[in-house]
Parts: structure tokens; C-alpha cells; sequence
DNA sequence: CTGAAAGCGCTAACAC
DNA sequence: GTGTTAGCGCTTTCAG
């Protein structure tokens, strides 16, 4: 299918009457140089007239752009978190006319990354990670080549800088000390087994008990796999426990706060009356479940808000800013 | 920050010792082009020195194309169907070398949409809606200026044309037929209040009914809003039916099957002992809930690598494919 | 089989 | 204030 002849800036010049570079300063608004009123109208008229609509192809040529950010997420990231960053990062990038190109984060070597292929052949100008595995390699990787790059993370590499998270594990500890105003006993955890060194969230669980004076226990602590039928079984098998049971549960993530609830609807436990949850992170099915689950809810919008702008200030300022740590919110809902 | 000088083919030329038409005829696979073997190995040995990359934006610019097509959504859409869609879509234009630029769409004028911009920028070469609500004015008008479209949708539009969808409002009656295999009086249905002309759900539903031989009963359908509250409300007020109760219940999408087992649960009615329930298409979480929902799952993935495929044959053949309906598939899970 | 050269639509010195 | 002009990096006739 053929494109519709193309009006360009030099039909725009003819028909005001003018050349195409003043075409070019007028429709760009440049700074330093000065229009007489009428020659503007005249082109502004034209450009109307002529429905022109410049090449932003020839455009991003001449300025060495593509004026598009490559979003780069894992292919099994809950669609939630990252739909929610993509959002805000949308929303950030459109106001300076970026546009977003969605990528996936598979390669066996990064340096034949669909990311990387796509900086080196001018496709984008700068890569934000939202909720990817992004390793050591890969970043000196990208330093070396000198990519933009900003990462979006709930759980910070800690290299402080082209980064924004959250400060959702402080929370842990307002929520420990929610269950102890409830009178709690014991408070269990669930979640995944660490699969990176920085995934805090244990450890914060951990110091919110100790915070608050309750003690470590171990079995109480149950650490799943990808298998839901797993996890279920050993929340279950916790819930059994026949010598003392939890009477509150931390589930590290929205799918093990889901599955902490579902566990109780096998056993016939009631929440929140016979066991309190709290689940870290958002979904929207929080509010679909009964009872709805209060959470630790993550500003994802503005986390990909901030990452747009981030990238595009290191893009044109080359600097990069400090690590951007946004606040999330304890949300208490029925289950607690 | 500056992108790193970059080498053009014209510096692989140099160095393979041919010109640059060389160059591109090698990378580009020119047919018709018949170049020496080792003219061809000097000019692949330069482009690996160099580390060479061909610049797209230069390459868009010369093949009026921008190698790109915009997705344009709803914002509100469910987040797994997008997703799942939004995947098949990636792999099937990354085949083709193509990028998913990703659009919404808000516009008070179609005339003045994200879209039409980005499409008369040569941003984008064609458009893929995925589950966007787009009306008959906005086809014309894309027709009219001659844009390529393509629309991925639970409802088909009718126009029959650079349309996929799927078949899973005929599964509906395999669901009833399953109901009553299993000796179910009386059955219910749960969605959302039509919208649109097309949403043909309900009527799925009532044909089955018919089919099957039972009554369509009015006070046996609840059509419900985008409120959570009120449509548990709804669903719970069915279930509260003293005169007789339904023993199986059809939701007409993941959102109201989800609604429809907490209305269980806050009753403390058995699934699916008391009664049956299964969920007119997918979602993630349908295993996360006990018991874990029966439903009819939609081909997602399939649809999106079929909508990128039409939409590359629209652009390169200019002829549009006739609707391609994909199937759906029930899944008996624990609640039915 | 390969090279020279034109030009896609735009921006940005540099002239006037 | 506005016009002239030289490319950006690529593809593609057209010559040889």
C-alpha cells in the first residue's frame, strides 16, 4: 500500500512564498531567530492548507534521533507493574514527543540484545529496563558503549544512579506494627525464594519483627517457587501447623497474597478473623477477591513517570541523576 | 549525550574497497544482484571490523518507511489480553525487522488522534487496534486517507475485513451443554451491561439455552457496571433468590468470574458443589483462586501474530485479508 | 558484476 | 529577517 504523495516543507515554502528553511525555524520555534508576524501566518497557513505533517523520519535523521525510548521488560514481568510503569512512561515521553518502541529482554550474549541492535541502527536513543534482569554485564555494557539506560526496579542494584524504585520495604514495618496494635502472635511470611541478592524483602520482614520485638521464627517463613500449586501446598502446610499457627501472613508479592488467600478458602479459615494478610505490591485484583486484600501498594505510574524523564534528561544533558526512590502506600483493606 | 561517531556504509566501502551501492546490494540481499564471493566476504569482514551497523532512520527515509507499526489501545483495557496480544504481535512483526511503537487512544477528533499524527509523520506504517474501541467514522476516515489498519477485537466489527478475532462466543453453548450434562437446573448469566451493537454475549447465551432446551429466564441475568461493589451486590441479590436459586452460572468475562466466586465465598456457598461457575475468557488468575476457575480461554497470543501479519501483507500487497477467526477453547477447571 | 551519482525531507551554518 | 546551501546515511537507477 503506497503512502499518499507526500506534501513536504518545500511545498509548505512554495505555497507561503518563502524558503524552506524559514519554514523549519517557524514550525520549530527557534530560539535566536526572529519572524516577522505576517511571514509566520502566511506559513501557518500554508501548513494548514496543504494538511502538512513533517517527515519525522528526515527529522530524526538530520538530528542524529530517533525520538523513541526502547522499553525493555522481562516476557514474564507481571503484566500489572508493567503496565502501569508503561503507562506513566508514555505519558512522560509524550510531552517531549518520544515515542515508546517495546522490547524484550532475551539474548543469549548482550551484545546481540535486541536492545542493543536497535541503539547501534538508530532505532531508539535510549533504553529504560522496567522490571528486567539487568546484570552487572550488562550494564558495564551498555556504560562502555555510553547507551542511556535507566532501570526501573523494585528491588535497586544499587549503583544509585539511572535508576528509580520505591520505598515499599520501609513499609513492612508499619504494617508489623499494624499487626501488633491487632493484638497478633505470630506472623509468618511468604514469598519467593531470592533470586538476586538485592530482593530485600525478606530481610525487611525479618527487622520489622525485631522492630517490633517479636521473635525470628523459621517456621514460619515459607519461601515458593513459580509453581502455584507448590507454593499453595506449602502455605497450607503452614497453616496446619498444628503446635502454634500464624495468626497474621506478609506475602512478599501480589500472586502470594493471592495464593495465602486461596489457601485459606481450602482450609476454611477465615480472614481476617482467624488469620490477618498483607500482600507487598498492587494488582487490581486485590479488590476481586473476598475479603479484598490490603497491600503495600507501589506507585507504578509515577515510577515510569520519573524513568521518562530521567532518560531524557541523560539524553540531552548527559548527566546522570541520582537514584529516585518514589513513596508507596500501606492500604488496608478487609483482610487485616 | 552524544551518540559515538558512527560508521556508515560508506566507511565499510572504503575499507572492503568497494562502493557503497556494494555495501547495500550484500546487506540488503538485493535479488537480481549477482556479487562475487569474495567481494562478499571482504564487505561482511569490514562490516564485522567496523562493527557495523546500518542506520534505520536513513533507511526509513529512502524506503518511506519507518519500519514501525503503532498499537493504539484503550487505557482501561484488561491488562492480560493486551498483554498476551501485544506479544503475538511483537514476535510477528519482529520477524519482519518491524517495531511495536505503542499508541492510545484519546483524541476528541479522530482528525487529531495520536495515530493519524504519528501515521502522517511517517512515524508509523500502519495500525494495529487491540481491543481500542474504534467506530465506523474512524474506519472511514482511515480509509479515506488511505491508512493501513488492522483490528484485533472480542467483537467483531462485521465490515469483515483487517479484522481478527475469535470464536469463543461459540463455546458458549459447549458450556451449557456441559451444565447440563452434569444434571444443572438452572443457569445463570453475569456480565457487564452491552455497549456496543456487536457485544453479542448475551444473545451467545441465550441461544445456547435455547438450544439446549432450557428457559431464558430474566431474573437469571445480571448486567452489571464497571463498579466492583455494585456488581457483587448484584451477582449476591441472584444468589439470595429464595424462590430458586440458579445452580450453574455463565460470566461473561474474567472480571465478572472473579466477582462471581467472592459473591460465593461472602455467601459461603460451595463451588462447585452448590454451584457451577465458568468465565467467558482468560486471565492469569483464574489459577489462583480457589477453586480455580473454568473458562473459555481465547487464542490471545495467536490473534496479535495473526493482526501483525495482516497488517505487514496490508502494507507490502495493499490487499486486505478477510477476517480471521481463531479458536477459542473451554478449559474445565475446579469450579464447574 | 560493480561504481558514480542523485536525491529522500529535513536542519543549520552562513550569507545577504 | 530570510534565503542559499550543504549534507545526514541510505538506496537505486544508470553506466561501464
Amino acid at each position: 500500500m503506497k503512502r499518499k504523495v507526500s506534501v513536504s516543507s518545500k511545498d509548505v515554502a512554495r505555497e507561503a512564498g518563502v524558503s524552506q528553511a524559514t519554514v523549519s525555524y517557524i514550525l520549530n520555534d527557534v530560539k535566536g531567530v526572529k519572524i516577522r508576524p505576517e511571514t509566520r501566518q502566511a506559513v501557518l497557513d500554508a501548513v494548514k492548507k496543504l494538511n502538512y505533517h513533517p517527515n519525522q523520519i528526515a527529522r530524526g535523521m538530520k538530528l542524529k534521533r530517533a525520538m523513541s525510548i526502547g522499553i525493555v521488560t522481562d516476557r514474564n514481568v507481571t503484566n500489572f507493574y508493567f503496565m502501569k510503569v508503561l503507562e506513566g512512561i508514555r505519558d512522560g515521553l509524550q510531552e517531549r514527543n518520544y515515542s515508546v518502541n517495546l522490547l524484550y529482554n532475551k539474548y543469549d550474549s548482550i551484545k546481540d540484545a535486541e536492545f542493543i541492535k536497535y541503539y547501534n541502527s538508530t532505532r531508539i536513543d535510549g533504553i529504560i529496563f522496567a522490571f528486567a534482569a539487568v546484570g552487572d554485564e550488562e550494564m558495564e555494557y551498555m556504560d562502555s558503549l555510553g547507551i542511556p539506560y535507566v532501570i526501573v526496579s523494585t528491588h535497586p542494584s544499587g549503583r544509585g544512579v539511572g535508576e528509580v524504585c520505591t520505598d515499599h520495604l520501609d513499609h513492612i514495618k508499619d504494617v508489623i506494627g499494624y499487626f501488633k496494635s491487632k493484638g497478633v502472635k505470630n506472623i509468618a511470611y511468604a514469598g519467593p525464594v531470592p533470586r538476586r541478592l538485592n530482593d530485600g524483602r525478606l530481610e525487611a520482614f525479618k527487622n520489622a519483627l525485631i522492630h517490633h520485638g517479636y521473635d525470628v521464627k523459621d517456621e514460619f517463613i515459607v519461601l515458593g517457587t513459580f509453581d502455584n500449586n507448590e507454593v499453595c501446598s506449602s502455605i497450607i502446610r503452614l497453616l496446619e501447623n498444628r503446635v502454634c499457627r500464624p495468626d497474621a501472613i506478609l506475602a512478599a508479592s501480589p500472586r502470594f497474597g493471592m495464593l495465602t488467600v486461596k489457601a485459606c478458602h481450602m482450609l476454611d479459615i477465615k480472614i481476617p478473623q482467624d488469620i490477618r494478610i498483607v500482600a507487598v505490591g498492587s494488582s487490581k485484583f486485590f479488590e476481586l477477591i473476598h475479603p479484598p486484600l490490603s497491600s503495600i501498594e507501589l506507585p507504578l505510574y509515577d515510577m515510569g513517570f520519573k524513568a521518562a524523564e530521567m532518560i531524557l534528561k541523560i539524553i540531552d544533558e548527559g548527566n546522570i541523576e541520582a537514584l529516585s526512590v518514589l513513596g508507596s502506600e500501606f492500604i488496608i483493606r478487609e483482610s487485616s
